[in-house]
DNA sequence: TGCGTACTACGAGAGTTATCGTACAAGCCG
DNA sequence: CGGCTTGTACGATAACTCTCGTAGTACGCA
């Protein structure tokens, strides 16, 4: 059997998902709440739909890294999916804001806005006041 | 011996509570990652402004509901008062909203909307009418 | 084919959390 | 005054989380 087959790039390795049903509340949450991966959320919402775990610049080992990314998708906040060697990673919007409407986007505000009052370093476009 | 109480106020215990600037969106989204203290602020958004500890049905020890009342005073998302030997509770609504503009209605319709796909028989609070 | 890159799995250690029971303090009421 | 209600403090324990390093797998490229 010759491997003639392309097989459509990325059939081999498949992660697990949960369906939207499953995805929790206050899984979501606690996936949140550790600002590390808050701020992958935020840079995940921001920059593109689809980066991969190499392109963050995290402080910790890739180890780490990957045991975070993975929080996040087993909590259903974001998607993953293999592309050659790389994974790359996608909010899951559209899931998120049918399950819960709004929620991301006050979520997303609300970590903007926090950011933008003790770092003030992030977060192009929103400039203080007070 | 007259017992001249050495601190008048209506309350002689007072309770640490973050001023508003201390709120950490990450310490609320934890606080609120629990099923147990999202039930509570949810009956807490719910009935009243101010409910004592013990009005809450949680399948948990005393103790253990102190913890949790205790977590959520530290994250900022309650105010607790002492008022005889009732302590009273009530949501933060006002800081949080200012904090985090509509996060707190986001979070608590979202709790509300996987409540009612998934038990559909809740507990909490009769909001008037349904 | 062999090498480099990207990521995973496993095991481990330190820290945090949730839970309990018991013992105790503060206020109300008869 | 004594007792009841309400909630706290203090261990203790089990479970979970975050972090790491090392070893290994999957893939692309020369």
């Amino acid at each position: 059997m010759i491997a003639t087959a392309p097989v459509a790039a990325a059939g081999s390795r498949d992660l697990p998902h949960p369906a939207p049903e499953e995805i929790r509340l206050e899984g979501v949450l606690h996936a949140l709440s550790d600002p590390l991966r808050l701020q992958i959320v935020r840079e995940l919402a921001a920059d593109a739909d689809e980066l991969s775990c190499s392109q963050f610049e995290l402080p910790v080992s890739k180890s780490t890294t990957t045991h975070h990314f993975r929080v996040l998708r087993e909590a259903g906040v974001i998607r993953q999916i293999y592309r050659g060697t790389a994974k790359m990673n996608g909010l899951r919007r559209d899931d998120l804001d049918d399950l819960f409407p709004g929620l991301l986007d006050s979520l997303l505000d609300a970590a903007a806005r926090q950011a933008a009052r003790h770092g003030g370093a992030e977060t192009p476009g929103h400039d203080g006041g007070e």
